[in-house]
DNA sequence: CGTTTGCATATTGGATCCAATCTGCTAGCG
DNA sequence: CGCTAGCAGATTGGATCCAATATGCAAACG
């Protein structure tokens, strides 16, 4: 019963087309079709896809209407580069505010990634992922700095999936993560931002390699 | 001219007003008074407050309507620290590329800031002075960069006009800005980081302030 | 006297309808 | 044979209408 409007219900299920990719990058979102899909009419539909046009997830062209947005390389390449600065901000000024409780919360999510794993449960696995890392990034009580790296984490969670397709990834993620649980156990600032980038930097690569393949 | 969709329009008038203030932060919005008042219906208008709710200029909550938002103490302080993270990148990567043509316009543009500022028409000194800034920011040519930098700008639009309105501001501000042409001319970019640093410095001590007489 | 219930009004959310524009195809023209 | 004009269908943008919910006030109740 999440959804009191109907507007959100459809930027909900529109998300999930756009990360599953079942809308792929590149084709158009006809109003009609989306609307009539999910049993309502166009208007709430042209309200959640304002919202995915601020995030940069459909581009809107006036009287031509939505398609699905594209990420080319260097757009990529920007986002990790965003990501690498605000990151390491989120995590200079978590790390000192930890509470056990956090971190053990994150350990758990750790865990529950990697249980997904076993199951290929791929939708789970990116979830889970996301949580991890926000747990950590969230700590830090900057709203808008958490607002903005969902923004960049947004752009990329269709190409992102992909990384955790492959099975020498997910072991390379579990020990990852818990390098990282390790170095916030310590309080250890440097070591937290040094792992998270190796960790982010992997992920890149084979997002980039993905991406290439188009 | 411009606006081919009533949308668009109503999204640039209503930028006007949150800017200047005529939408003051707190008040509610109602649909029905901004769309006579631009002779429109609701329906573009609901898609421009969709805009705006994602860039933060207004809060949304389902069935009550958008709220014209407000900056807390900490919001500012947190912008101002993404900005300095930020726009240190955006400095770094664009001073090498900087050719000699930029580098005129944005010393025209300065001159623009101070001619404005001599007929005390703050409308034009805030426009021009964004132009000053962003002709720097954009020719690092990270598209994504630009828009989170803007979007921060834009958070903050509203209590920095007063910073303008200060005589003795407006010639620190004439000062720094001179700096900053001669850091780009050596394509010194420590010194353009440092001197754009001091120049927010000096802002956000002035915003803050004017922030606590709220 | 304070609290709560019920009702009238204001306001939002969504559906439907119509106008404007874009797309693709066909036919006419040079 | 290629190119342009124009027409029919598709699609978007916007207006209007109706339903659902929230708000404010007043009266009834404890």
């Amino acid at each position: 019963m999440r959804p009191p409007t109907a507007q959100e219900a459809v930027l909900t299920e529109l998300r999930r087309l756009l990360v599953t990719g079942e809308l792929a990058p590149g084709t158009p979102v006809r109003q009609e079709t989306v609307a009539e899909r999910l049993g309502v009419s166009r208007v709430p539909v042209r309200e959640a896809l304002k919202v995915l046009e601020g995030e940069g997830h459909v581009v809107y062209l006036p009287r031509r209407g939505y398609v699905v947005a594209e990420l080319s390389a260097e757009d990529l390449t920007e986002v990790y580069r965003l990501r690498e600065l605000l990151e390491a901000e989120a995590i200079r000024v978590a790390v000192p505010r930890l509470d056990d409780a956090t971190i053990e919360a994150i350990e758990a999510v750790a865990h529950e990634i990697d249980v997904a794993g076993r199951r290929r449960d791929l939708a789970a696995m990116t979830a889970y992922n996301r949580d991890f890392h926000f747990l950590l990034f969230d700590a830090a009580g900057m709203p808008r700095l958490s607002r903005t790296l969902r923004q960049l984490w947004d752009a990329t969670d269709v190409y992102r999936s992909v990384y955790f397709a492959g099975g020498a990834n997910r072991t390379r993620v579990k020990h990852d993560h818990a390098a990282i649980v390790d170095a916030l156990r310590a309080r250890d600032v440097r070591a937290a931002i040094a792992t998270q980038k190796r960790h982010r930097d992997a992920s890149v690569t084979a997002v980039t390699a993905a991406l290439r393949r188009d």
